[in-house]
DNA sequence: CATTATAATTAGCCGCCGCTAACTTGTCAA
DNA sequence: TTGACAAGTTAGCGGCGGCTAATTATAATG
């Protein structure tokens, strides 16, 4: 069950395009990520087993309530990394790219230390 | 030439046993690292060939000047990121494994916005 | 000197995770 | 209805980077 930086990846893809479109397709998920097709359908077939995807009727993609959970938890990490870095001056881009890549490596406790750090000192820029 | 995460930890910790020890053996890396014989072998022979290892006259694994440039890099990244997270109000360990596991995705640019932070204010707890 | 232990290497397995090529499925329009 | 295109899947390749088993090389010891 433990989840990699390639599944993360693929749960928080269908997570973020969920919130802008009602449906998602593997070739959706495929275009933002830069995958070839193959690619995403065997990642979706190993989310799909893992019990944190599904497709409803009409074929589209859907993050179970396990899978909504493990996604809001990285995506929550991504939007928080990004935070610190910009707060710390690196700019947009290159703070959200780098948090991309950290967002899966990083434990609770220090994750709760940033959160707290970002909520404290990070509007106060 | 691009560096893997496996090749700079293996660069890496050559480097802080050279420290330690003015002799390192490919046995030495792989205890300190809990990889097998052939892990390292293989890792090591990687390094030899991209020219950031060498073996020197009493067999002993050597850093070049490029592979000690490198792994300082990292290994400069990995102290910066454990103090940070320890400033953050971490525990040592946390925070020297969290740095461990991302001191390889870090840009040059949030390196150094994150290093002017921890000089700024890290003392200053 | 021969034996034995330690170190290093070779061969080859396996899971991960990209890929292309080719096939299937489904939809939609002529 | 059928032809074509879009979406998804299957088969299989290749590099990475762990591993074990078995071999070779080197060093220490009776």
């Amino acid at each position: 069950m433990n989840m990699r930086e390639s599944g993360e990846m693929y749960l928080e893809t269908i997570y973020v395009l969920s919130r802008e479109s009602s449906t998602v397709r593997a070739i959706d998920v495929g275009e933002q990520m830069g995958f070839s097709k193959p690619s995403v359908s065997r990642a979706i077939g190993l989310l799909k087993n893992e019990g944190l995807v599904v497709t409803d009727d009409g074929g589209y993609l859907k993050l179970t309530r396990a899978g909504a959970a493990k996604a809001r938890r990285i995506y929550e990490r991504h939007l928080l990394l990004s935070q610190l870095f910009m707060d710390l001056g690196v700019d947009k881009k290159t703070a959200t790219d780098d948090a991309c890549r950290i967002e899966h490596y990083l434990s609770d406790k220090t994750f709760a230390a940033i959160k707290k750090h970002v909520k404290q000192y990070g509007s106060a820029k």
